[in-house]
DNA sequence: ACAATATATCAAGATATCTTGATATATTAA
DNA sequence: TTAATATATCAAGATATCTTGATATATTGT
Protein backbone atom coordinates (compact mmCIF):
# COMPACT_ATOMS: atom_id res chain seq x y z
CA UNK A 1 0.00 0.00 0.00
CA UNK A 2 3.14 2.34 0.95
CA UNK A 3 4.61 1.99 -2.68
CA UNK A 4 1.06 2.53 -4.19
CA UNK A 5 0.63 5.46 -2.26
CA UNK A 6 3.95 7.05 -2.56
CA UNK A 7 3.38 6.54 -6.85
CA UNK A 8 0.21 7.46 -6.82
CA UNK A 9 0.81 11.14 -4.76
CA UNK A 10 4.24 11.71 -7.10
CA UNK A 11 1.65 12.30 -9.56
CA UNK A 12 -0.81 13.87 -7.79
CA UNK A 13 0.69 17.74 -8.66
CA UNK A 14 0.46 19.63 -11.76
CA UNK A 15 3.96 20.60 -11.76
CA UNK A 16 5.83 16.68 -11.29
CA UNK A 17 2.96 15.82 -13.99
CA UNK A 18 4.49 18.34 -16.27
CA UNK A 19 7.61 17.26 -15.42
CA UNK A 20 7.28 13.92 -15.95
CA UNK A 21 5.91 14.59 -19.40
CA UNK A 22 8.54 16.97 -20.27
CA UNK A 23 11.16 14.19 -19.28
CA UNK A 24 9.52 11.42 -21.10
CA UNK A 25 9.22 13.50 -24.31
CA UNK A 26 12.56 15.05 -23.93
CA UNK A 27 14.57 12.18 -22.30
CA UNK A 28 17.67 12.93 -19.84
CA UNK A 29 17.40 16.46 -18.71
CA UNK A 30 19.94 17.86 -15.70
CA UNK A 31 18.69 20.18 -13.05
CA UNK A 32 19.29 23.52 -14.72
CA UNK A 33 17.72 23.48 -17.76
CA UNK A 34 14.70 22.02 -16.23
CA UNK A 35 15.43 25.22 -14.01
CA UNK A 36 15.30 27.32 -17.14
CA UNK A 37 12.49 25.46 -18.97
CA UNK A 38 10.48 25.42 -16.64
CA UNK A 39 11.89 29.07 -14.92
CA UNK A 40 11.19 27.28 -11.55
CA UNK A 41 12.84 28.14 -8.45
CA UNK A 42 15.65 25.33 -7.56
CA UNK A 43 14.57 24.37 -4.75
CA UNK A 44 11.30 23.68 -5.55
CA UNK A 45 12.57 21.77 -8.82
CA UNK A 46 14.88 19.84 -7.09
CA UNK A 47 12.11 18.49 -4.05
CA UNK A 48 9.69 17.78 -7.30
CA UNK A 49 12.37 15.42 -9.07
CA UNK A 50 13.48 13.44 -5.69
CA UNK A 51 9.56 12.67 -5.32
CA UNK A 52 9.49 11.76 -8.64
CA UNK A 53 12.27 9.51 -8.08
CA UNK A 54 11.60 7.90 -4.83
CA UNK A 55 8.43 7.06 -6.41
CA UNK A 56 9.87 4.76 -8.98
CA UNK A 57 9.60 7.26 -12.08
CA UNK A 58 12.39 8.92 -12.59
CA UNK A 59 16.42 7.87 -12.07
CA UNK A 60 19.38 10.21 -11.73
CA UNK A 61 22.78 9.83 -12.80
CA UNK A 62 25.50 12.25 -11.85
CA UNK A 63 28.05 13.32 -13.99
CA UNK A 64 30.47 15.74 -12.36
CA UNK A 65 28.38 18.40 -10.78
CA UNK A 66 24.96 17.60 -13.45
CA UNK A 67 22.26 15.41 -12.31
CA UNK A 68 20.57 14.29 -15.30
CA UNK A 69 17.36 12.95 -14.92
CA UNK A 70 15.09 10.63 -16.91
CA UNK A 71 12.37 8.27 -16.91
CA UNK A 72 13.57 4.98 -15.00
CA UNK A 73 13.48 1.78 -16.91
CA UNK A 74 12.44 -0.89 -17.19
CA UNK A 75 8.80 0.21 -15.23
CA UNK A 76 6.28 -2.10 -13.95
CA UNK A 77 2.88 -1.87 -15.68
CA UNK A 78 1.10 0.33 -13.27
CA UNK A 79 3.22 3.35 -14.15
CA UNK A 80 3.70 2.62 -17.35
CA UNK A 81 0.07 3.37 -17.51
CA UNK A 82 0.29 6.28 -15.74
CA UNK A 83 2.83 7.47 -18.21
CA UNK A 84 0.93 6.80 -20.63
CA UNK A 85 -2.19 8.56 -19.13
CA UNK A 86 0.04 11.44 -18.74
CA UNK A 87 1.24 11.50 -22.43
CA UNK A 88 -2.06 11.70 -23.50
CA UNK A 89 -2.64 14.71 -21.52
CA UNK A 90 -3.46 18.35 -23.29
CA UNK A 91 -0.35 20.15 -21.16
CA UNK A 92 0.87 23.36 -22.00
CA UNK A 93 5.17 22.67 -21.76
CA UNK A 94 7.58 25.15 -21.38
CA UNK A 95 10.59 24.75 -24.44
CA UNK A 96 13.63 23.26 -23.87
CA UNK A 97 16.13 25.72 -23.02
CA UNK A 98 19.68 24.63 -22.43
CA UNK A 99 21.24 26.88 -19.94
CA UNK A 100 23.66 25.36 -17.96
CA UNK A 101 27.73 25.30 -19.04
CA UNK A 102 28.27 22.30 -19.74
CA UNK B 1 -5.53 17.53 -16.70
CA UNK B 2 -7.77 18.77 -13.78
CA UNK B 3 -9.88 15.18 -14.74
CA UNK B 4 -6.67 13.62 -14.48
CA UNK B 5 -5.63 14.88 -11.23
CA UNK B 6 -9.27 14.27 -9.82
CA UNK B 7 -8.72 10.76 -10.19
CA UNK B 8 -5.48 10.25 -9.04
CA UNK B 9 -5.86 12.43 -5.70
CA UNK B 10 -8.97 10.22 -4.82
CA UNK B 11 -6.99 7.08 -5.37
CA UNK B 12 -4.15 9.32 -3.05
CA UNK B 13 -5.69 7.69 0.22
CA UNK B 14 -5.81 4.85 1.76
CA UNK B 15 -9.68 4.94 3.03
CA UNK B 16 -10.47 5.42 -0.67
CA UNK B 17 -8.22 2.29 -1.75
CA UNK B 18 -9.45 0.00 0.38
CA UNK B 19 -13.03 1.14 0.36
CA UNK B 20 -12.76 0.79 -3.92
CA UNK B 21 -11.28 -2.87 -3.32
CA UNK B 22 -13.90 -3.79 -1.10
CA UNK B 23 -16.89 -2.28 -3.29
CA UNK B 24 -14.87 -4.15 -6.48
CA UNK B 25 -14.93 -7.29 -4.39
CA UNK B 26 -18.28 -7.21 -3.41
CA UNK B 27 -20.22 -5.25 -5.62
CA UNK B 28 -23.20 -3.09 -5.00
CA UNK B 29 -22.83 -2.07 -0.87
CA UNK B 30 -25.41 0.25 0.19
CA UNK B 31 -23.48 3.23 2.78
CA UNK B 32 -24.58 1.52 5.92
CA UNK B 33 -23.25 -1.83 4.87
CA UNK B 34 -20.01 -0.20 4.47
CA UNK B 35 -20.28 1.87 7.38
CA UNK B 36 -20.79 -1.11 9.51
CA UNK B 37 -18.11 -3.53 7.69
CA UNK B 38 -15.50 -0.71 8.09
CA UNK B 39 -16.16 0.66 11.56
CA UNK B 40 -16.64 4.29 10.30
CA UNK B 41 -18.29 7.15 11.05
CA UNK B 42 -21.10 7.79 8.58
CA UNK B 43 -20.20 11.15 7.94
CA UNK B 44 -16.19 10.15 6.78
CA UNK B 45 -17.59 7.48 4.68
CA UNK B 46 -19.92 9.36 2.47
CA UNK B 47 -17.33 11.97 1.77
CA UNK B 48 -14.91 9.06 0.38
CA UNK B 49 -17.67 7.63 -1.17
CA UNK B 50 -18.29 11.18 -3.38
CA UNK B 51 -14.84 11.80 -3.90
CA UNK B 52 -14.71 8.26 -5.59
CA UNK B 53 -17.80 8.79 -7.20
CA UNK B 54 -16.59 12.38 -8.61
CA UNK B 55 -13.42 10.74 -9.75
CA UNK B 56 -14.98 8.74 -11.76
CA UNK B 57 -14.27 5.31 -10.37
CA UNK B 58 -17.93 4.77 -8.39
CA UNK B 59 -21.53 4.74 -9.25
CA UNK B 60 -24.68 5.57 -6.95
CA UNK B 61 -27.55 4.08 -7.62
CA UNK B 62 -30.45 5.50 -5.22
CA UNK B 63 -33.71 3.02 -3.91
CA UNK B 64 -35.17 4.66 -1.65
CA UNK B 65 -33.94 5.66 1.08
CA UNK B 66 -30.95 3.18 0.49
CA UNK B 67 -27.34 4.57 -2.22
CA UNK B 68 -26.06 1.75 -3.49
CA UNK B 69 -22.59 2.50 -4.71
CA UNK B 70 -20.46 -0.04 -7.42
CA UNK B 71 -18.04 0.39 -9.25
CA UNK B 72 -18.66 2.51 -12.22
CA UNK B 73 -18.52 0.66 -16.00
CA UNK B 74 -17.66 1.10 -18.52
CA UNK B 75 -13.83 2.53 -17.27
CA UNK B 76 -11.25 3.97 -19.95
CA UNK B 77 -8.08 2.65 -19.39
CA UNK B 78 -6.22 4.45 -17.31
CA UNK B 79 -9.17 3.93 -13.86
CA UNK B 80 -8.87 0.35 -14.98
CA UNK B 81 -5.06 0.13 -14.52
CA UNK B 82 -5.58 1.63 -11.16
CA UNK B 83 -8.36 -0.99 -10.08
CA UNK B 84 -6.12 -3.28 -11.21
CA UNK B 85 -3.21 -2.23 -9.50
CA UNK B 86 -5.48 -2.00 -6.25
CA UNK B 87 -6.34 -6.08 -6.68
CA UNK B 88 -2.82 -7.13 -6.58
CA UNK B 89 -2.06 -5.25 -3.46
CA UNK B 90 -1.94 -6.52 0.24
CA UNK B 91 -4.76 -4.66 2.08
CA UNK B 92 -6.40 -6.20 5.13
CA UNK B 93 -9.76 -5.47 4.29
CA UNK B 94 -13.12 -6.22 6.63
CA UNK B 95 -15.39 -8.63 5.94
CA UNK B 96 -19.10 -7.75 4.74
CA UNK B 97 -21.24 -6.89 7.60
CA UNK B 98 -25.30 -6.40 6.49
CA UNK B 99 -26.34 -3.84 9.06
CA UNK B 100 -28.91 -1.98 7.42
CA UNK B 101 -33.20 -2.72 7.96
CA UNK B 102 -33.43 -3.87 4.11
C1' DA C 1 -48.43 13.96 10.56
C1' DC C 2 -44.70 11.90 13.31
C1' DA C 3 -40.85 9.09 14.31
C1' DA C 4 -37.18 6.38 12.65
C1' DT C 5 -33.79 5.23 9.27
C1' DA C 6 -30.35 6.23 5.56
C1' DT C 7 -27.51 9.44 3.59
C1' DA C 8 -25.39 14.05 2.69
C1' DT C 9 -23.34 18.36 4.00
C1' DC C 10 -21.09 21.80 6.87
C1' DA C 11 -17.80 23.96 10.22
C1' DA C 12 -13.66 23.66 12.72
C1' DG C 13 -9.58 21.60 14.30
C1' DA C 14 -5.71 18.33 13.01
C1' DT C 15 -2.53 16.88 9.63
C1' DA C 16 -0.07 16.84 5.34
C1' DT C 17 1.81 19.08 1.24
C1' DC C 18 3.65 22.97 -1.40
C1' DT C 19 6.40 27.21 -1.97
C1' DT C 20 9.98 30.26 -0.88
C1' DG C 21 14.35 31.92 0.77
C1' DA C 22 18.43 30.65 3.17
C1' DT C 23 21.97 27.59 3.65
C1' DA C 24 24.73 23.27 2.86
C1' DT C 25 27.42 20.15 -0.08
C1' DA C 26 30.04 18.78 -3.93
C1' DT C 27 32.55 19.50 -8.22
C1' DT C 28 35.22 22.13 -11.34
C1' DA C 29 37.99 26.15 -12.94
C1' DA C 30 41.29 29.65 -11.98
C1' DT D 1 43.05 27.11 -2.15
C1' DT D 2 39.55 30.14 -3.57
C1' DA D 3 35.63 31.22 -6.35
C1' DA D 4 31.95 29.78 -9.13
C1' DT D 5 28.54 26.50 -10.56
C1' DA D 6 25.13 22.72 -9.86
C1' DT D 7 22.30 20.51 -6.81
C1' DA D 8 20.17 19.25 -2.28
C1' DT D 9 18.16 20.22 2.12
C1' DC D 10 15.96 22.83 5.81
C1' DA D 11 12.68 26.02 8.22
C1' DA D 12 8.55 28.55 8.13
C1' DG D 13 4.48 30.30 6.20
C1' DA D 14 0.60 29.29 2.86
C1' DT D 15 -2.62 26.02 1.15
C1' DA D 16 -5.10 21.77 0.80
C1' DT D 17 -6.99 17.51 2.72
C1' DC D 18 -8.84 14.59 6.39
C1' DT D 19 -11.57 13.71 10.59
C1' DT D 20 -15.12 14.55 13.73
C1' DG D 21 -19.48 16.08 15.52
C1' DA D 22 -23.55 18.58 14.48
C1' DT D 23 -27.12 19.31 11.48
C1' DA D 24 -29.89 18.88 7.12
C1' DT D 25 -32.59 16.21 3.78
C1' DA D 26 -35.22 12.51 2.10
C1' DT D 27 -37.79 8.19 2.46
C1' DT D 28 -40.50 4.82 4.84
C1' DG D 29 -43.52 2.81 8.46
C1' DT D 30 -47.02 3.74 11.96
Amino acid sequence: MDIFLKSVSSINDETRVKLLKFINIHGKCCVCDLEHSFDMIQSRLSRHLKILKEAGFLRVDRVGRWAYYSVRTPLDEFRISCIKEIMTLDLELPNLVKACNK
